[in-house]
DNA sequence: CTGAAAGCGCTAACAC
DNA sequence: GTGTTAGCGCTTTCAG
């Protein structure tokens, strides 16, 4: 085992100074061209790196990102640190990933954990518990500290930062139009408790959009759902005794059991009933029957978040209050859940 | 904007030099009681906290752990991230995860980059391109420079180092024996091209049972699928002019679109064609009928993987050559794809 | 009991 | 042109 090579050892071997090293590898006119040749041969020769931690403590920044989110075992998240990677890796950045399972504890400890020293900057969709808590104060911590932070998906307006979400009430709209338009009279939502933004303003982009067609709001056909556990029992007890024609759910879970529930019911999809579901999920493309969905965009949500985040990094400038909101839209993608 | 507080801040604060403060929140026996108490209160007071990457930098270790894996929109290797990071985490380490996208080139520059300082070892499955290279110079030059390496799913024996695979010849073995128990007499195969090391021994183990059991081998009712581009027509081809009455795929997608195909050529299933799957992702639970699987337990290959990486990483006595395989076992699960 | 000094690997201002 | 020095934040001998 060879440990790494350092300018040190180079300058040794080379009978020259630490700093000739430095400077030559790094192509400054102060050297001479005979030297630097000399010293770039050796460094390329024994394949010569700069040890990261050592230029991560000089130039106090460390190229890398921590993006925290809620779960990994998600295919929305899993997108999202797919964009975030790729758009980070392009510009030299190391993308670090904590996981908080939703619980608040779990990500302050991340956040702290990260926040000494780890990362330049954070990317984060809110823990359920923390936006249930209200608490916020680990983000604005960071944010005195100097550290960016881009918001995403899961998004709260106590912090003011740079934030990427979705369109979700004109997303919630498109969906509920599009059951509309399709001759659905009587719909149904299935969404998230309220504390979770995105199920929010989803109810209320299902609600606006059914309003402005003239229908009546009835809060009986609104199911909000708490935890996952038992959401199959949750949305087929909904279900069995209403007589939806069209049923609009917040993610790709929800859609699927709905689409079950309506099955074992003895009724057809999308024949008696339309689902659609709000996801770009793999299960979308793949059940069957196919859900016509509105997408996500988790991908883009990443890349926007990657380089927002980025941007802020290396504009060491002034620090200039300009945050931004980059809102990604949605789009309808109809496949065979609804007629 | 305040920046982080630093030991030579506290030292100047207090008015005692900077080893002091040091030993004191070290709690280190040669402190005065006092002096201590009185440091730590300041610390506390105003949160301080050490400086990750000044500690990195004088212990030689980042605490912290590169996971190199081909995609990360894949439940298999999600699970397995969730796995590597809930014991990392456990351990207070962190988690540095890098996407090779299935390309050598990409591999390589995300191990040079990591291998700088960045991480203590590696938790890494190999991108396909990569085993179908065959070139392995960069895992073991990560070695020979005293990192650790663990290899999960796709390793290879050209590599020597802590490995942790799933049983695949009898995993395969239970998949093909189920096919046959319950009554299946042509049963097909849909497995990857034989570089991808999962593919190859999936089908060894395929290959073994039905001769065990006395079975002809029929090579036409072998697929091998090189890319995921065109599988959904391959298998389709593939399954519409045989009379096959059983199916055994090597992952998620495949035993989807197989369902399919069969489905497509008026058939049903369980009913004329049972179908199995390799894998334990949502897809399987979910879709109609849900899918009789051998599971992989993602989850628990990445706790594998991170135990093993952080006991070598943490027993730093004589580097012994004792290099572990861990087996993680393939179980059945038996849902509604099969009769 | 407390502090000065060296050093982890690197850069950069400043001498020579 | 090349080298010396100081310093990033911290730990750890070794003096005092």
């Amino acid at each position: 085992m060879k440990p790494k090579l350092t300018l040190k050892q180079i300058a040794k071997e080379l009978e020259v100074s630490i700093s000739t090293v430095s400077k030559a590898l790094r192509d400054s006119p102060e050297i001479g061209e005979d030297t630097k040749l000399k010293i770039k041969a050796f460094a390329k020769l024994y394949n010569y790196k700069p040890n990261n931690i050592a230029l991560s403590l000089k130039n106090r920044k460390t190229k890398t990102i921590g993006i925290i989110i809620p779960e990994i075992v998600h295919h929305f998240f899993t997108t999202v640190i797919s964009g975030v990677e790729h758009v980070a890796n392009e510009k030299g950045y190391n993308v670090l990933v904590c996981l908080s399972d939703n619980s608040f504890d779990k990500e302050v400890l991340n956040m702290e954990m990260l926040a000494n020293g780890s990362t330049d900057g954070f990317i984060i969709s809110l823990a359920k518990e923390t936006m249930q808590k209200g608490d916020y104060h680990h983000l604005q911590e960071a944010i005195n500290q100097g550290m960016p932070l881009v918001l995403f998906d899961r998004a709260v307006d106590e912090i003011i930062c740079d934030k990427v979400i979705i369109d979700d009430i004109i997303g919630a709209g498109k969906a509920t139009q599009h059951l509309i338009d399709i001759g659905c009279k009587n719909i149904g939502l299935i969404s998230t408790v309220d504390y979770v933004s995105v199920g929010k303003l989803r109810t209320e982009g299902y609600l606006k959009t059914l309003q402005k067609n003239n229908f009546s709001i009835n809060e009986a056909n609104i199911l909000k759902i708490e935890g996952m556990e038992y959401s199959d029992e949750e949305i087929q007890k909904f279900i069995i005794d209403k007589d939806l024609d069209g049923i609009f759910a917040v993610n790709e879970h929800f859609a699927i059991s709905a689409i079950k529930a309506v099955l074992a019911s003895g009724k057809k999809v999308p024949d008696d009933v339309s689902v659609i579901g709000f996801t770009d999920g793999e299960l979308s493309k793949l059940f069957i029957p196919s859900l016509t969905v509105v997408s996500q965009h988790g991908t883009r949500m990443g890349e926007e978040s990657a380089r927002l985040l980025i941007e802020k990094l290396e504009r060491n400038d002034l620090e200039d209050e300009n945050y931004k909101t980059i809102i990604v839209e949605t789009g309808l993608v109809k496949r065979d859940s609804t007629k």
